[in-house]
DNA sequence: ATTCATGATTTGAT
DNA sequence: ATCAAATCATGAAT
């Protein structure tokens, strides 16, 4: 019994055993009381002395509940528990108003605030946990720039976790303190007068306890947030080269792909994966859409701007698909020829509106200029024709063989494949090779969509340097 | 320390 | 929403 005072001592500052009782004892004898009979008299003074020794006493449990039975049952207890309200009333007013309401602490408020404002305290969002955990463990799910938050995300909902548990921890342990103290009191009111007031006093001290503990749970989440943030923040915006291989990808689909390098919203998803695998190199880095967007906007313009600055590298990148599509086009050559060398349509058929730009656009600068100067058996098609009529791709001859092209990427290579294969020997060093086919005089590539602006079978702007010394 | 390369951000247009 | 262009800011090479 006495353990459970000592928690109240150290819990609220507020003695139990304290205020009422010394302050009241032997102040004034029982008054209202003719007192004639001195047998009450010594029963008053027996059960004074009780109540007055009873804190000195180390009782326990027996002894104790045996004490109190004896002083409940006492006759005079209804005339002292008065009496005791009495002296409580008057003693009473000086303890209130001493703590009124608590003003909510700004500081508490802020914390509140921005654990609301980060989604730690506030509705579980979009799924939550098991979305987020899901998302990060699968991330095959092409879910857009989410990939680049799932991290930091599963984190979040990690700290969220740890944060609510704990919470709630507190939330219980409160309240079950709270109840116990609460019994407590109301066991001891039955001793000692106790208004609903003070109960209620001793509550709010209590929740004021665990509040200042749960403080600092909300401060340290946090913090733990704030830290996350910075980091992942800053890992955004701290720039971090890719990987070798993950731009050697993105190269490689902005040189075949130079007539119209404005990857689709699927393509890039694809490139983002693509460039993200990067498996042996474990966790060199995943690299989101939106990255990939931002990657192109930057080569897009950085070409253009200095389109003699990036031959070289656009020579490389032609020369390594050109292996990869000299196959392509080579096995799907032999196609044509073995399954119906008259049939033009085997090989790979082609939409219009996309060969359109292609054709055009070669036959402009390097097929014009390559093919002018070499065998001499290409019938160029002159406009949005369908089929590109070609020849000797390693020396042999698959002449009447007609190829159409359908992937657009394919018709880029092509020239380089020729280049290679159909001695294009003034191409390195030389500035013909890549120059801006895409580009048109207004120096974009967009403009260069329209059919009808690069239809012109003659020589390009600028009348790109040909070659047709030989 | 300086310079260049390059990813990211901002701005303004469509 | 997406793009071009300008700009910022950093990583890496010198």
């Amino acid at each position: 019994m006495d353990e459970q005072a000592r928690i109240m001592q150290a819990l609220g500052g507020v003695s139990l055993a304290g205020h009422s009782v010394q302050g009241g004892m032997g102040l004034q004898p029982p008054h209202g009381h003719d007192g004639t009979d001195d047998g009450r008299k010594q029963d008053i003074g027996d059960i004074l002395h009780q109540i007055m020794t009873i804190t000195d006493q180390s009782l326990d449990e027996a002894q104790a509940k045996n004490r109190k039975h004896g002083l409940n049952c006492h006759r005079m207890k209804p005339a002292l528990f008065s009496v005791l309200c009495e002296i409580k009333e008057k003693t009473g007013l000086s303890i209130r108003g001493s703590q009124e309401e608590d003003p909510p602490d700004p500081q508490l408020m802020r914390l509140d605030n921005m654990l609301l404002a980060e989604g730690v305290s506030g509705p579980e969002k979009g799924g939550g946990s098991a979305a987020a955990a899901a998302a990060a463990a699968a991330s095959g799910g092409a879910s857009d720039n989410s990939i680049e938050h799932s991290d930091y995300r599963s984190k979040l909902t990690q700290i969220r976790q740890i944060y609510h548990t704990e919470l709630e921890k507190y939330e219980q342990a409160c309240n079950e303190f709270t109840t116990h103290v609460m019994n407590l009191l109301r066991e001891q009111s039955r001793t000692r007068p106790i208004s609903p007031k003070e109960i209620e006093r001793m509550v709010g001290i209590i929740h004021r306890k665990f509040s200042s503990i749960q403080m600092q749970l909300k401060q340290s989440t946090c913090e733990a947030v704030m830290i996350l943030r910075s980091r992942f923040l800053d890992a955004r915006r701290k720039r971090r080269n890719f990987s070798k291989q993950a731009t050697e990808i993105l190269n490689e689909y902005f040189y075949s792909h130079l007539s119209n390098p404005y990857p689709s919203e699927e393509a890039k998803e694809e490139l983002a994966k693509k460039c993200s695998i990067t498996v042996s190199q474990g966790v060199g880095s995943t690299i989101t859409v939106s990255q990939v967007s931002n990657w192109f906007g930057n080569k897009r313009i950085r070409y253009k701007k200095n389109i003699g600055k990036f031959q070289e590298e656009a020579n490389l990148y032609a020369a390594k698909t050109a292996v990869t599509a000299a196959h392509a086009v080579a096995a799907a050559v032999q196609n044509s020829q073995t399954n119906s060398p008259t049939t033009p349509n085997s090989g790979f058929q082609m939409k219009d509106e996309e060969f359109q730009l292609d054709s055009a656009e070669s036959k402009n600068t390097l097929l014009t200029n390559m093919f002018t100067g070499s065998s001499g058996s290409f019938n160029l098609p002159n406009s949005g024709d369908m089929f590109l009529s070609m020849q000797s791709l390693n020396g042999d001859s698959y002449q009447g063989a007609q190829v159409g092209v359908n992937v657009q990427s394919q018709v880029d290579t092509l020239r380089h494949v020729i280049s290679q294969t159909a001695g294009y020997s003034e191409a390195l060093g030389g500035n013909t090779m890549y120059s801006p086919n895409g580009l048109n005089a207004n120096g974009g590539w967009h403009d260069a969509m329209t059919p009808s602006s690069v239809i012109s079978p003659t020589e390009g702007p600028g009348s790109v340097h040909s070659d047709t010394s030989n």
